[in-house]
RNA sequence: GGAGGGGUGCCCGAGUGGUUAAAGGGAGCAGACUGUAAAUCUGCCGGCGAUGCCUACAAAGGUUCAAAUCCUUUCCCCUCCA
């Protein structure tokens, strides 16, 4: 492909590019030579769970591995053994090289979503940096000063806050960059936050006598919220591997204004169709829905298929704009033996259904008239029902429950 | 080693003896409305068959008619000095 032609593609949805003209310089060189680039993403080696956020990296190291360039995937399993001395967070507790590799053998797994599992290579960092001798990492630490390391934000907003920062902490940066150096990496990729350290990496090259690699970094994705970056931690994330009706749900749920970025980072759609889009969404006149579902649709089509797109489309249908059951419904069972007559308090079925928590919630839930049973509504607590095999408890507008008796 | 600050509900954060199941915000849930599980508005948001009772403000004791608030001990976090 033409060398402009393969630069437009690598540039879409970009953050940062630096530099344009190097990476130019490089694409160049490497079809000259006939041999492809070197494309670098580091990973950290906590337990793995990746949701659509973390894609809009794979999506571009995809764009290279369709290009024929080559991606490494390095997994940070020294830092991980180390831990964090500090031991500031808990959470972050020191992997076993069993773990390490486990969750190293997950990522590849749910990175193959995104990524040509065969062409892409797997390597870890203690492979290197388990090596090196105590004089070595005080040449690597030579290359960098303190006033340097500072220019990170966080680093300077610390350090001015009168906050502590860990000796330690400075090699995190070291590490990766090197890291760099190690492979020898052309081009290195990460969300926006991770500037700085691919900046590290480009300058220990130098130092080490390599090409600069460039630096490609990627927005960080909004979660469903619309303001906190997705992550699981904060329940506003969508998984790979969220089942069809869920993806689609949670991408109906989210506001609007994500619409156009979801479409900018998450599909191929050209840069024309995106535009039209925009211009479309700017319209007073223009309900955004239609745009909604069919970018639903296409997420779920890309991580299941097209028949699943097609399912929870219609479920969504169903469900929410007829107000219909969906297909299928969880089911619950009750003793016989709870009955009085056949008969049990309305609280104790809506918590016996498992959708509320306690017998308080369920009578909240009734007070407020959320709680339908068999398409009938009820708002009254003090009430006792006939409990029938099969009968449909539904809270809310999308939590159901069918209650079998045993 | 010394000095000081702090630990409150899912999260942030007020509260320094009583009317505090604990302000306010966020998240979440529900209802209305709608263009969708958007936006907006309103309500709910510890448990209990419940105009009351129980459990709760790091943990354990204590003072008091009454404690998140006062005292003692313990655990944990943070900052500064050495």
């Amino acid at each position: 492909m033409e060398i402009n032609e393969q630069l437009k593609i690598l540039k879409r949805g970009v953050s940062d590019l630096i530099s344009e003209e190097e990476l130019k310089e490089k694409l160049i060189k490497a079809e000259k030579e006939g041999r492809p680039l070197k494309v670098k993403l580091g990973l950290d080696p906590t337990a793995p769970d990746i949701h659509l956020g973390h894609t809009v990296v794979l999506r571009k190291l995809k764009q290279f591995q369709d290009l024929g360039h080559q991606v490494y995937l390095i997994i940070g399993d020294f830092t991980g053994m180390i831990g964090d001395p500090t031991g500031k967070s808990e959470t972050r507790k020191q992997l076993t090289e069993a773990e390490v590799k486990e969750n190293a053998l997950t990522y590849q797994e749910q990175f193959s979503k995104v990524l040509d599992r065969d062409k892409t290579k797997l390597v870890y960092n203690s492979d290197w940096l388990s090596e090196m001798k105590f004089s070595q990492v005080l040449e690597l630490s030579a290359q960098y000063t303190v006033a340097r390391m500072l220019e990170r934000d966080d680093f300077s907003k610390r350090y001015q806050a009168g906050k502590p920062i860990g000796i330690h902490e400075f090699f995190y940066p070291l590490m990766q960059g090197y890291d760099s150096v190690a492979i020898e990496a052309d081009v290195e990729l990460g969300g926006t936050d991770q500037r700085f350290n691919l900046l590290v990496g480009r300058n220990l090259q130098k130092e080490y006598g390599q090409d600069s690699q460039v630096i490609i970094t990627m927005p960080l994705l909004e979660g469903l919220d619309g303001v906190n970056k997705m992550s699981k931690s904060l329940d506003n994330y969508i998984g790979v591997y969220d089942k069809p009706a869920d993806m689609y749900g949670k991408v109906m749920s989210m506001p609007d204004e994500l619409i156009a970025r979801y479409y900018e980072l998450l599909t191929d759609i050209s840069l024309e169709k995106l535009k039209e889009i925009k211009a479309k969404l700017a319209r007073d006149d223009f309900n955004p829905m239609q745009l909604k579902k069919e970018l639903a649709a296409e997420l779920v089509r890309e991580y299941h298929d097209q028949a699943a797109a097609e399912y929870a489309a219609q479920e969504f249908e169903n469900v929410f704009s007829q107000g219909n059951l969906p297909d299928d419904i969880p089911e619950v069972e009750i003793e016989r033996s709870e009955l009085d007559e056949g008969e049990l308090w309305i609280v104790k079925i809506v918590a016996a259904t498992g959708l509320v928590d306690s017998n308080s919630e369920a009578r909240r839930m009734i007070k407020q008239g959320a709680v339908t049973i068999d398409g009938q509504k009820y708002d009254k607590i003090n009430l006792d029902l006939e409990v029938k095999d099969g009968m449909i408890v539904k809270i809310g507008k999308r939590r159901f429950a069918q209650i079998k008796l045993k």
